[in-house]
DNA sequence: TATTGTTATACTCTATAACTATA
DNA sequence: TATAGTTATAGAGTATAACAATA
């Protein structure tokens, strides 16, 4: 039930307006979407594309294991690899113990234009955010971040990698 | 530059863990996305549909009008709207005003199936933030909601319509 | 001429089903 | 037989460029 509370802090002009919390999750993530489409396509890349190249960063997976780490389906990695490697930034390696299957990993390519990605992504995700407060910033941090983790942890899921 | 604080509540647990901000964000709206993707496929719909569902909820735009409401070229607003219209969800009405363009408009059936995907997303989205308590997810909602406003400021775009 | 919309074309992304090669 | 991966095929979604009709 949305409950009719208003902000507690009655610094903000007219009335501290209030999507709810429904809209204001939909309408944040197609910002976030936008952004990072924004910036990937600065690189011609997709956002698949990025995802590849950071899911990439520190593992060297096998084409299911790829598909699985994507939520694709192993032909629809196919393809993504194909393009990728035709771009030089991933390599398929041959897996000496098991001559079925590839060892997927980056090249040196690949694994900087990742980075840049990142730090630009990063950059304008930040941007997006500094009309809030420090402490603001960080209390938004931990609610999104007490989100994932439930959620992580009813997929049964490790949220924080290593 | 990145902050190095902590979360400031000590009672959670082992060790109140955060991703921080950017990654909190990106996978935040992931979660979302994907949320959103399985409803919509749920009714043999693609979250571009949807949107469009969306948009037409309360106009009746002419194809143009359509693209910048969705950020899309009107070339690929066409294939869009061809295959909604062959699944009776919208129409494409003649302007008598201006015989070049049309009104799109929804049909009754898209107008519901519109709502019950509508509906059905605001179910998955409240589970998502079950784990937060009332408080808390209302300073979410205010947080996010800030950020958003500010962007669409920064964008001269108005967030709430009417 | 300018605007509205479609068509032709091309590419990415995705899935399903059938296939090959290896285990 | 089972598993890893590709191929064949199909379709959605997207853009650019060229076009038709109307203003």
């Amino acid at each position: 039930m949305p409950s009719g509370e208003r902000a507690s802090v009655p610094d903000r002009g007219p009335a501290t307006p209030d999507l709810g919390l429904v809209d204001a999750l939909a309408q944040l993530s197609f910002l976030i979407q936008e952004t990072l489409t924004r910036v990937a396509a600065g690189h011609d890349l997709s956002v698949v594309q990025v995802r590849l190249l950071g899911v990439l960063r520190d593992r060297h997976p096998g084409m299911n294991d790829l598909a699985r780490l994507l939520g694709l389906d192993k032909s629809s990695v196919t393809g993504l690899v194909d393009r990728a490697e035709r771009r030089g930034l991933v390599r398929r390696n041959v897996n000496a113990r098991d001559r079925r299957s590839y060892e997927v990993t980056l090249t040196p390519v690949g694994r900087s234009l990742g980075r840049r990605v990142a730090r630009e992504f990063d950059r304008e995700a930040r941007r997006l955010a500094r009309g809030l407060e420090p402490r603001e910033r960080e209390r938004l941090s931990s609610l999104i971040t007490r989100v994932l983790v439930d959620e992580a942890a009813a997929r049964n899921v490790e949220l924080f990698p290593k």
